[in-house]
DNA sequence: GAAATTAATATGTATGCACATAATAATCCT
DNA sequence: AGGATTATTATGTGCATACATATTAATTTC
């Protein structure tokens, strides 16, 4: 019984993370230590180093282990785990909630940007940008405000496009996926905002500032507010 | 020149994904369409039919396609383009910043959790909690305030520790890595924390609560508060 | 003895092949 | 025709092998 050893004595790359797993948890492999090489691990499990390598490949990728040629395999001290969190998307995000979803244009315009949105877009000054205000609601109540500054030179084809139906960021994220970018988030109060969200200008409120780029061009800087009561969840 | 093509003639893995990306916003490959079988892809790209399937299974996972065997890779209609989120080690990403790091233990006694506690941690009622406050500081500023239940049933070694020099948050993620967890954030008024944020009651602050679980049983629930000039930053 | 060169080693990845699995399409039977 | 059975197909994964690449360790050279 060597050459038949299909799905039944072979060890799939689950199964042998699994394992693995656990010995990091029962600290057989203790923390800051090198584990056994992809050679040895593959006879100990009887299966190919391919498999192992892709076990070990997802527990890097998840944060337990730290993986360096020829310096081998080790546990991280402290784990750095990782959560994905998908990127908002608010129409889903609200219709996946139960609630009906509804968007407004508030506001389309060419304008000057300020210096904080310059700043954040390495503006050199002689870019054209739009700027879009809009309201998302869920049944009816706001959800979160947008401000929005989409830089034409990058993508010329939304001043084309009527955004009182599709969002900005729906057509973004269609039609110019961006290569990378940044996003952060922090609590405020409402102040201005507060009229469109209908609360009290003093409500603390989340609110998240994205930035996107397609290579080395900014495409577009979206400051989302959302309601006092909303809440961000994650799955671990 | 057909057997010999090692690294010369093959393409990589990434080449490839960058290749099926870039058709992609190009729409070339349209949203919801179908691209082309691994066997056709690999033909084309003159590689193994593994290598395409390492491009696209990476290309799913960041969100850009959704395959499903037989039925085939399509493009995402709405991409969800995912972040990887570092889940916060208070100490480490201070040190990071190039502050100072102290940690400060406030309080450490067994506690009756209040019912939303309760809730969280889905209790039966007859486990026994330890409540562990503390205050995280940059430079002798602070930096987060952490109010944290910990359930002694399913991590008792944690009552033996002390916890004023090592925090609770790094003990845990050493000796009890969790299985899974939930982790939600919000802003909220400072309230009661005020005095260890130093900052006024009603400053608004960005909270985080994170439960976590050893399969189906509660190790933690976390609720820290960031001070208020706190931002999260996140690459995209 | 310090610097430069060379060897050794663990992971990273590509190939060709085989079989597993899920989902759809085609066929058969009554 | 309708429901159950049987192909068919695309992705998922495993294996053995080979070579690539990054690092570290050993060795040589001046």
């Amino acid at each position: 019984m060597g050459k038949e050893g299909k799905a039944d004595s072979s060890a799939s790359w689950q199964s042998i993370r699994d394992t693995i797993m656990a010995r990091i948890r029962a600290q057989d492999y203790a923390p800051g230590e090198l584990i056994p090489n992809e050679v040895d691990l593959a006879a100990e499990f009887g299966c190919a180093r391919a498999t192992v390598n892709r076990a070990l490949r997802d527990l890097a990728t998840t944060g337990f282990l730290d993986r360096r040629r020829k310096a081998g395999t080790r546990v991280r001290e402290a784990p750095r785990r990782k959560a994905t969190l998908a990127i908002p998307l608010t129409r889903a995000d609200v219709i996946a909630s139960g609630a009906r979803y509804e968007y407004r244009l508030l506001e389309r315009k060419r304008d000057m940007p300020p210096p904080l949105v310059r700043e954040h877009l390495k503006l050199s000054g002689s870019e054209r940008l739009l700027r879009v205000q809009s309201l998302h609601l869920a049944d009816d109540v706001p959800h979160m405000f947008e401000d929005r500054w989409i830089v034409l030179d990058t993508v010329p084809d939304i001043e084309d496009i009527d955004l009182t139906e599709t969002s900005a960021n729906e057509w973004l994220v269609r039609q110019a996926p961006y290569t990378h970018g940044t996003m952060e988030f922090f609590a405020e109060t409402a102040g201005g905002r507060a009229q469109h969200l209908v609360c009290a200008p003093d409500d603390p409120v989340m609110t998240m500032i994205r930035v996107t780029w397609l290579e080395a061009a900014p495409i577009t800087l979206a400051q989302q507010s959302y309601s006092p009561s909303h809440r961000m969840r994650l799955d671990l």
